[in-house]
DNA sequence: TCTGGGGTCCTAGGACCC
DNA sequence: TCTGGGGTCCTAGGACCC
C-alpha cells in the first residue's frame, strides 16, 4: 500500500516567531542571529529574503544587500516552546510523528488520514491550527515517502500545501535540479554534473554501473533518489544520542596555550554538565581546532573508562592540545564526548573518597546552574570569560539530551 | 567586519590478530 | 630470507542536514 507521509515545515521559523512576538517587526526585513561577535544569519524573514539575505551569510554581507535589515538575537526558549506546541498539534492526527528538527515534523498518516477526510484535509487542518494557536504559518508537503513529502513542502513554501502522489513523482522529478533533493549537497551535485547529470530525471535513468563506479555503495541509493525513492521511514522513537559536544568561534583568534585552556575548560564544563544531566557517560574525547584560515582538524583520545566529569574531560582535552604543534592562530575550539552509554546512577561505585567528592561537587554545581542559569557557578579560571551565547542550532530536537541546549 | 553551532553517517587507511 | 588473507577496531576527515 502506498504510504502517506506529511512533512510540516515552519516558514522562516525563528524570524516568524520574532515578528509574531513584536508587531513592530512585522512586514519588515529582519534576520535572527547568534549573540557572538562573529555570528551569521540563522534565519531571515521573507521580506529580507527578497533582498537576497540567506541563512549562513555574515551580518556584514546581509547588511550590504539589505541596509535596513533589522537584526534580532535569537531566543532559544521561545522557539523550543513553540516547537513543543507544534508537536502537540501534530499528535492530534497520528501518534506516528518524528520531530526531525526544531522547525520540521514528519507524520506517517497512512492509517489515520481517512479519519480527517484524506491527506489534504488533514494537512489543511494542521495549517489552520498552527496559524490560530501559534500565530505563524507553516507549509505542508504530502508524499509517498519522506523524500517526496519534504520536496513537496520545499516547493510549496511559504504558507503552502502540496501533495505529490506516487503517480506524479516522475513528472515532478524530470526537470528538478539535483540540489533540491534532500541528501544531495553541493559536492555530490558537482560530481554528478561532471558526469553530465544535472536533473533528478537524468539521475534516475543513469546506468547503475556508472554511479557505483563513482559513488560506491551510495550509487544505488542515489539512483533510487533520482526516481523519488527513499528507504527511510518516520522514526517514531528518537534514537540514543551518539555524541555530546560544544564548540565556539572565539571573539578573536588566539594562539597562546594559556588563552586556549580556559576556553577548553568552559567547553568541557558544558559538555560534562549536559552529559550528567541526561545520565550519559562517554569513552572518547574529541578536540576540534579551526585555524584562522578556516582549515579544521580533530584529534581524539579513547579513555579506559567512560566519564562525564568536567575535570576529566578537560584534562584529556588539554592532553590532546599539548600533543599538537599549532601551525597558526586558532579561530574555533570544540570539545565533544562520544562512545556514549547510559550511566546507571544506582550502580555508581567510587574508587576513592576524592572521586566521590568531585562527583558530589559536580552535582551541586549542576543544581545551582540549573536553577540560576548557566555560569552562576563555574570554575575560577573561567571567571572573566565572556558569557556563552546561547545560539540554538536548527538541528536541535525538543526531546532527549539535546533539550539541554535551551 | 568573510565564513555559527549542533549533530549523523560513511570511508579510507593503519594497527593488530589469527 | 622477504612474506597470504581475512576480520575487526580505531582514527581522521568529509559530506550532509537544520
Amino acid at each position: 500500500m502506498e504510504k502517506i507521509i506529511v512533512c510540516v515545515d515552519m516558514d522562516a521559523f525563528f524570524a516568524s516567531v520574532e515578528q509574531q512576538d513584536n508587531p513592530a517587526l512585522r512586514g519588515k526585513p529582519i534576520a535572527v542571529t547568534g549573540a557572538g561577535e562573529r555570528t551569521v544569519i540563522t534565519t531571515s524573514s521573507y521580506e529580507a529574503r527578497a533582498f537576497g539575505v540567506k541563512t549562513g551569510m555574515t551580518v556584514y554581507e546581509a547588511k550590504r544587500l539589505c541596509p535596513h535589515l533589522i537584526l534580532v538575537v535569537g531566543d532559544n526558549r521561545k522557539y523550543a516552546r513553540i516547537c513543543t506546541q507544534l508537536q502537540e498539534i501534530c499528535l492530534r492526527f497520528t501518534p506516528d510523528t518524528e520531530t526531525y528538527s526544531i522547525d520540521e515534523i514528519f507524520l506517517d498518516v497512512t492509517g489515520s488520514h481517512h479519519l480527517f477526510g484524506g491527506p489534504e484535509n488533514l494537512a489543511r487542518a494542521i495549517k489552520t491550527m498552527v496559524r490560530n494557536e501559534l500565530g505563524i504559518t507553516c507549509t505542508a508537503g504530502i508524499g509517498p515517502n519522506i523524500l517526496i513529502a519534504k520536496l513537496a513542502s520545499d516547493l510549496a513554501k511559504p504558507d503552502g500545501l502540496r501533495w505529490i502522489d506516487e503517480a506524479a513523482v516522475p513528472s515532478v522529478l524530470e526537470t528538478l535540479p539535483l540540489k533540491k533533493l534532500w541528501g544531495i549537497g553541493s559536492h555530490t551535485e558537482e560530481k554528478l554534473r561532471a558526469m553530465g547529470i544535472t536533473t533528478c530525471g537524468q539521475l534516475g535513468r543513469a546506468p547503475l554501473s556508472l554511479l557505483t563506479k563513482k559513488f560506491g555503495i551510495n550509487g544505488e541509493r542515489l539512483r533510487a533518489m533520482g526516481n523519488g525513492k527513499l528507504d527511510r521511514s518516520v522514526e517514531i522513537v528518537s534514537p540514543e544520542p551518539k555524541s555530546i559536544g560544544h564548540s565556539i568561534t572565539l571573539p578573536q583568534d588566539i594562539w597562546k596555550r594559556d588563552e586556549i585552556t580556559p576556553c577548553l575548560l568552559r567547553l568541557s564544563e558544558r559538555v560534562g554538565r549536559r552529559a550528567r544531566r541526561y545520565g550519559y557517560k562517554g569513552k572518547k574525547i574529541t578536540l576540534t581546532v579551526r585555524y584562522a584560515d578556516f582549515t579544521t582538524f580533530t584529534r581524539q583520545i579513547t579513555l579506559s573508562a567512560s566519564t562525564n566529569d568536567t575535570g576529566e574531560i578537560y584534562r584529556y582535552a588539554v592532553a590532546i592540545l599539548d600533543g599538537i604543534r599549532l601551525r597558526t592562530s586558532v579561530r574555533l575550539l570544540g570539545v565533544s564526548l562520544s562512545s556514549l552509554g547510559k550511566e546507571n546512577r544506582q550502580m555508581i561505585l567510587f574508587q576513592d573518597a576524592g572521586q566521590e567528592k568531585r562527583a558530589a561537587m559536580a552535582r551541586a554545581m549542576d543544581a545551582v546552574n540549573d536553577k540560576f542559569g548557566e555560569h552562576s557557578i563555574t570554575f575560577a579560571s573561567t571567571i572573566g570569560e565572556e558569557k556563552d551565547h546561547k545560539v540554538i542550532s536548527p538541528a536541535w530536537r525538543p526531546s532527549g539530551v539535546r533539550k539541554s541546549d535551551v
